[in-house]
DNA sequence: CCGCATCCTCATGGATACTG
DNA sequence: CAGTATCCATGAGGATGCGG
């Protein structure tokens, strides 16, 4: 029986069911990574190209093309050439994305073995590891990872992160991609150190995972 | 840079990430679809290279060996033959895999245009369409599907699917695969013929997706 | 039949170089 | 900076073989 075969690359399973066609669209290699990436917020393709390390440029274009055809990213012509965002549907990716995330959660715990690591993939991660944790009042907490500053907060709505923010959290702690990426430390020391009683939830996972206090409070002025 | 090559394909992306790492082991082609297979019950060998139509026999093999070493899947040797069933951690993908054709199933409304369908694949489908509907006392209604009885049971716990019961239930619709897969009238007519005002929950995607009454009811028998 | 292994062809992925 | 062009290695797909 003869494949559909989709003009730009990612051959069709021709299946009638939605997780096929779901497949179709992102489940051709670096696809949900470069999601992963734009989840943090938009990016030049140059930035694409470095921070996935591996990619080369005329795959990274190609993927481009097919995710832009296919609604899950545009493109923006800012000020200063182009940039990848995604589009509303492409953001719901989130969802799916964190629960393969949370599925894959024990592989990391075999620490770092020499693997690359960007600060940017905790933004989708840490929300994701956090899922039904609930605040009130609010948590914030930011993680100083290799020179960049990862900001956590959890609220009544559940967690949430972003990248490099406005303005600097209150509490900003010191760690190792390991202890963080790799579940370990931060999640405890942000509850006993900050929150002490005020999360609530699913946060199961940081208790099997996150052996206690390994990573440093580097500042927590005005309380 | 080198990428660290798993002998049995699969190359690793080498990133310290969750997503990444699950990727590693479920991202290659196939592999989520298989996964897929099994989420309806433990298979032969040529069963999924049937059902798979279109994935050979050496990909086949080669994709089996490498879930296996993951352990997210294993060999069961049964009286006839092997049997390949999901490991408890492998199970667990259900709800990422569920995530990802909740997000693709607008893809589906398109309707089928020649592409394969198997029954089985409306097992993880259906419960993952009706994630969050609820009901009390509990809803049993089965689809007669390209002669496979397909048994949809929604209760406290929420939404269900087998194939092949051992007993039918009292309902049982006969429709057309784009009726059941693709979100049209089935899942209305189960709610208005069967379960009347006893649906509770997140049952949007059903309102928004499916025409009322094209499915048509086959037996109801013994009230 | 079932469960693969082999062989072959061609599309795809990946690294490097090059260009608007 | 944002890609295209090229080349080569590898993986996917299809047919067939083959021992149990």
């Amino acid at each position: 029986m003869m494949d559909t075969v989709n003009p730009l690359g990612s051959r069709s399973y021709g299946q009638f069911c939605a997780l096929a066609r779901g497949l179709d669209v992102v489940g051709d290699r670096w696809n949900l990574l470069i999601v992963r990436e734009l989840l943090a917020g938009p990016m030049r393709f140059n930035e694409l190209k470095a921070s996935l390390s591996g990619a080369a440029s005329n795959l990274l274009s190609s993927r481009l093309r097919h995710l832009e055809e296919n609604g899950v990213i545009e493109r923006r012509l800012g000020d200063a050439g182009v940039l990848y965002a995604l589009t509303p549907w492409g953001m719901e990716l989130r969802e799916p994305m964190e629960a393969l995330g949370r599925w894959a959660a024990p592989l990391v715990m075999t620490g770092r073995r020499g693997d690359l690591f960007r600060p940017r993939w905790l933004v989708p991660a840490l929300p994701g590891l956090l899922r039904g944790a609930t605040a009130s009042p609010p948590v914030e907490v930011g993680f100083e990872v290799e020179g960049s500053l990862v900001v956590l907060r959890i609220d009544e709505q559940g967690p949430s992160a972003e990248i490099q923010p406005d303005e600097r959290p209150s509490t900003v702690l010191s760690a190792e991609p390991e202890i963080v990426v790799g579940l370990v430390a931060g999640g405890l020391t942000v509850q006993e150190a900050v929150a002490e009683g005020q999360l609530h939830g699913d946060v199961e996972v940081l208790h099997r995972a996150f052996p206690p206090g390994r990573a440093s409070v580097m500042s927590t002025p005005d309380p």
